[in-house]
DNA sequence: CATCTAAATGAAAATGATTTTCATTATCAA
DNA sequence: TTGATAATGAAAATCATTTTCATTTAGATG
């Protein structure tokens, strides 16, 4: 009887509930606000574009907060972290609906420009998953993610340079 | 007469020397220190780790100019930059006999840990020439270089989260 | 519902990597 | 040799992130 009570509290709002509690940790306000300016976004943020949104919502939210909850959303697999040669990390939501699809990135060395592309995914797809599958196997790591960088120079940078 | 004064010229030295001339930028006495530095090494170096071995070579190179070196070989496409989530950048010099082979990482979310992995390397390259000519010519970048990280648990922490 | 304890919080300080500033020095073409 | 310009190092500034610590909150327990 009691168990039909855990079934339907579990089941009461928003699928990162269960998330958390699984996890260990509280379902806090701040939290929530953290939660609900990643769900509302396409784009990469970083801790302080979030501290920013969240603070709009609820003025009372620190950005020690912001860092704290995104490690933790990190760490429970809910979150990605991209971290391409900016001094600054930057974060999404994985399989968000809402966010962007499954993406890569083509960064040039000259003027920094990062370029997302979606191209060749079903290729990707398919490599990855193999390899994938072989390190979780050999190095006893459970894989959540990946990131695939590529680096260069972009056209404007060469032509610049042949002047 | 002169063409073949300038061409002995240029084939003086070490191979990089002309890769600096080219770029239009001059060999001084730092630069070469933290060349030496970076072809003596097999490992990922971060910008403060090369400044202590170049401040044994010759102690008055500055950190500053570490940077600033290092940000020029970046851009002539000598060094790659990795940044995986620790704060700092680390260096390491493209096809370099001396250094490490082509790999890739394992990062775990929740320690950091970061395992270097070598394997898969020839499924790899099939798919990464494939994507990066495609890529090249469809976002007309010169592409240089790339970074493959998976993000996981390790065994250690899954172990540690089921107590 | 009141109480208690551990978890979570925010502000401020600390840290640490990287960049900027600026006065000085080195390079190299003329 | 010299003059213009690039490169340098030290110190200061910047900026992202982490730590500290006193206070508040969530949620289990009585």
């Amino acid at each position: 009887m009691w168990r039909v009570l855990i079934l339907r509290r579990r089941g009461r709002g928003p699928w990162w509930h269960n998330r958390f509690e699984d996890f260990g940790v509280r379902v806090t306000e701040p939290r929530e606000v953290v939660m609900e300016v990643l769900l509302d976004t396409e784009e990469h943020l970083t801790a302080a574009d979030i501290y920013v949104r969240a603070h709009e919502l609820n003025p009372a939210i620190g950005l020690t907060t912001v860092y704290r909850t995104l490690d933790i959303l990190l760490q429970m697999g809910i979150v990605q972290k991209f971290d391409f040669g900016e001094g600054k990390a930057r974060y999404e939501l994985i399989n968000n609906s809402q966010s962007k699809e499954h993406h890569h990135h083509l960064v040039c060395v000259q003027c920094k420009t990062i370029v997302d592309y979606y191209d060749f995914v079903d290729e990707e797809l398919e490599f990855i998953r193999k390899t994938q599958d072989r390190l979780s196997d050999k190095y006893r790591f459970h894989i959540m993610d990946h990131v695939i960088s590529f680096y260069g120079i972009c056209e404007k940078c060469r032509m610049k340079s042949q002047e």
